[in-house]
This record gives C-alpha cells, sequence and structure tokens, in this order.
DNA sequence: AAAATAATGATTGAAAATGATTGTTTTTAC
DNA sequence: GTAAAAACAATCATTTTCAATCATTATTTT
C-alpha cells in the first residue's frame, strides 16, 4: 500500500470517527506501527488531523482537504507544544485574534473551541481557520510578502473594529528591559493595537527569543503572558517576576 | 504499444483508483519502469496526473494553486480577453480596487503598469498580486469559503480608507432593469461600496450575464463602464443605449 | 538506403520509505 | 504516592523507489 493510500485510509477513519487508535490503523493499512506514526505526524503537520495519547483525532468540523501543502516541516516540536497549550486556552464562545507568523499558525490545528470568532493578521492563518470551519476575519491592511502578514495602518484600522477575548501574538524579543520587540515597525503598530483590544494577551515564543531585543517596541512585559516551549529555569525565574509564563514541554 | 496508447491506460487506471502503483503498469501495458517512469513524468507535467513515491495519484480537482500555473486553463479564452483588455486601462501610478472572483483575477496576470497600489477583496488576487510586486492591500473582513471573498461591513469598512482611481468588478447579472447584480448580498456592498470610491469603475462579465437578473442589487448600468468578451450585436446595441460597453475579441 | 531523431529498456548510485529495536515518556492500575 | 503497562520518539538496517545515464532498438527524414 502506496503512502497517499495510507494517508487518504487514515483521514477517511477520521471523516466517520471522531477519533482512531493506532492499532485500528494497522489493521486497516496492513503497515507497521513505526508507518502509521510517521504518517500521522506528517498529515498532523499538513494540519489535516491532531495526534492524541494512542491515535490521532479530528481537526476539523468541515473540511478535511489536502488544501496546504503536502509536506511542509514548519513547525518545530516546540512550536507545536507551545501551540496546543495556547489552542487548550481558547474557549467556547470566544473571539480570538491570532497573529501573523509561523508560531501562531501551529495553533490553529489545535484549536477545539466551538462557536468562535477568529481575527488575523496572517494571509495563511485566515485560510487554514475558514478550512476548520472557524468563522474567520482578516485585518485588512498591505500584504507584506516576506512574512505573509497583513500590516499598516490598514491593518490596525481593520482591528479597531474588534474587541477580543484573548489575543494570541508571535514576537521576535522578549527583554527585561524592552519588552516585547520586533524588527518591523508597522508590524509592531498591529501587535500593540491587538494587545490593546484583548482582555487577556499572550505571547508565543520559544526559548531562543527570551533575553533578546529588536528594533521595534510592542509592548512592556507585565502586559502579556507568555507561552513557550521549554526555557532554561534560570531564564523562567528571571521572568516570572515580571510576568506569568505558561510553559509546555516543562 | 504506442506511447499515446500507454498515457490512455494509465490515465483509464486512475479514473477508477485514487492511486496506481508502477507495477500495476507494468503488467497492463507490458512497457519497463522506465518507460512506464518517463510517462507518468510526461503526463504530470501537463498536469493530468500526480506523482507519488510509488506510483502516480489522481489530480484533486479543488486544488488551490499558489500561482497560476504557466498555463492553467482556468480562465477561457473570453475571460482572459476581457482581462487582458482591462488591465491594458490601468496607467502608471494609479490607485485600482479588484473585486473577488475568478474574472478579475483572470486580468491580474496582464498588469503592466508601474508604481500602482492595489486594494482587493479577493483572497487568491492578494496573494497574486503580491507575487506580482505589485503593493497590494487587503480589504478585511470575514473570509467567505465558497467564493473565497472577503465580505461582509469588516470588509466595506476596510474600503473606505481608500479612494481609487479604477475599479473592475465581476457581477452575476446584467439586466435593463434591475442594473448589476449578484447573489449575496453583503458581497453586493462591497462592490457597490467599491463603485462609489472609484473614478472609473468598471464591470467586467462575459456574454452569459447579460439579461440575467440576481438577488441583490449592486448598481445602476450608467454608474459603470462594461468589459466583456464578445457578445451578440443585439445585446450589444441593446446596452450601449444605457451604459458604455468595451468588447474585446470584438 | 543512410542519417538523424525519438523511444525504449537495462543499469547505476542516491534517495525515500519501511519495520524492528531501543530507551524514554505517558498513562493506568494499584 | 509507586509500579506495571502502553504509547512514544529516535535510531538503525533493509528494502523499495527514484532520476540519470547509457546502449539498443524503432521511427522518421533526407
Amino acid at each position: 500500500m502506496l503512502t497517499e493510500e495510507r494517508h487518504a485510509t487514515i483521514l477517511n477513519c477520521l471523516k466517520e470517527k471522531e477519533v482512531v487508535k493506532i492499532q485500528e490503523l494497522t489493521e486497516a493499512t496492513g503497515a507497521s506501527e513505526s508507518t502509521i506514526r510517521r504518517d500521522l505526524t506528517d498529515l498532523e503537520e499538513s494540519g489535516l488531523l491532531r495526534r492524541v495519547h494512542g491515535g490521532a483525532a479530528k481537526v476539523s468540523r468541515k473540511r478535511i482537504e489536502p488544501s496546504m501543502g503536502e509536506k511542509s516541516n514548519r513547525f518545530s516540536e516546540e512550536k507545536r507544544a507551545a501551540g496546543r497549550l495556547a489552542a487548550s486556552l481558547i474557549e467556547d464562545n470566544d473571539c480570538v485574534f491570532i497573529d501573523a507568523g509561523t508560531t501562531t499558525l501551529a495553533l490553529i490545528p489545535y484549536i477545539q473551541a466551538k462557536n468562535i470568532v477568529a481575527v488575523t493578521s496572517g494571509f495563511d492563518h485566515l485560510r487554514l481557520l475558514a478550512e476548520q470551519g472557524i468563522e474567520a476575519y482578516g485585518t485588512g491592511g498591505r500584504l507584506k510578502q516576506s512574512t505573509e502578514a497583513l500590516t499598516g495602518t490598514g491593518a490596525v484600522h481593520g482591528l479597531q473594529q474588534y474587541w477580543f477575548d484573548k489575543a494570541f501574538l508571535g514576537v521576535n524579543g522578549i527583554h527585561l528591559k524592552a519588552g516585547y520587540t520586533t524588527p518591523d515597525p508597522e508590524e509592531a503598530a498591529v501587535k500593540t493595537e491587538a494587545i490593546k483590544r484583548a482582555q487577556q494577551p499572550f505571547i508565543l515564543a520559544d526559548a531562543s527569543k527570551f533575553q533578546e531585543s529588536t528594533f521595534a517596541h510592542i509592548a512592556d512585559l507585565e502586559d502579556a503572558v507568555i507561552i513557550t516551549g521549554k526555557i532554561p529555569e534560570k531564564t523562567r525565574r528571571m521572568f516570572e517576576k515580571v510576568t506569568d509564563i505558561k510553559e509546555a514541554l516543562s
């Protein structure tokens, strides 16, 4: 049985059931456990399902289609863990903002909450959210090609139509003195506005961002809660004096 | 067995199955593995199948291409001609609005003018414009999945930040009494706003749209100039009493 | 018929996919 | 809480598939 066939079989199993065990899949496909595990990893990275202990689960209410590239290894383990933790914070009926960037993109497949509304400045994010059957709004603004983000006054202006329960943002630097920073002032303006308009702002970042400082200031450390993969004990102690840290993989 | 015969055989195999292994094809055709591989490469380049490790798979019909391939058959000759004519109207330093929909998508590749700014409510349009190095802005608003358009008050609100030299819109109906119409009221609102904010609004439509009338009113006939492929002499005479018509392929 | 071109099949080392095994992590049972 | 069991990611050797090359065989063209 070909890889593509197995992938199709797996996704078919998930069309009917909410979750499926690995053993069921090895029987359905005749492949070994290792192979099925690899398949699940691939499919998860493509955003087509969600891995759970013991097997895999549906990712969306609506469409399960190969609409994104077959194999994008965009998400590191750390980003996935942080994304998962972040997604678990979204509750039914929430209105959330999701920033552009791969870090926040990783959280979208894990969203389980029902009946939520999402606003995003990310181009890919917008499509991915809509494909999951989530009511998705774009901010508007100029499409910055390098980052695939909608930025500028157009995006800020678009944001001002909304109010959020939660906002999930990526940043480039988290610094004790400089606070949250990013190299692009236009993007910084969008992020700042989003934090302003959210009751609970969250910053998603990996360990490498701590004690880094880039050009444009977004907000002060205490203005948001940090969600991260795993960070050194020392870093954690240093920063948690100033703001909350939610550490996945700890 | 002739090359053409093999190609037909291979495509036939794929009509019944989702994927087919190379070994199956060597048996079905009597050709060597090398030959089959070459066939698959050819057929993939023609867009008739997709190669996968171990064989070939059907092309999913609803696949969205990130950028338009060299020779995509998505656009009819008529749409292309209309798109070309529309694109030729865009001048250097113009600020233009480009509506969502395949008709307007067809004009983007033909844009030659330098230093222009484009605002669009189309999801694919936004990416395509940016890929062409055109400064591209999205309107914002809810992503309507079926049409891949940004709609609703968010989009209208976004539009109100801009003023256009020219606007290019697609419609579903062009009717002497009903004017320009479309089935979706939310999209109609966006189109109406765009026409309001453009010095020169253009409607792109093929012959089938004339004397059709759908639910939601966008604007009156005289509010815009019609760009179309080729339409019957009689239709042309009927409508040019009310508004200008630019006919490509005439 | 001779030469030029195209199609084919075999061979090769490289790349990808696979299944077994390892030790670790998570869950479950107590 | 701990211990056993199940599930896991990581690694390895093996197998399969692959693209590139070459020599051979058809098919044109001259």
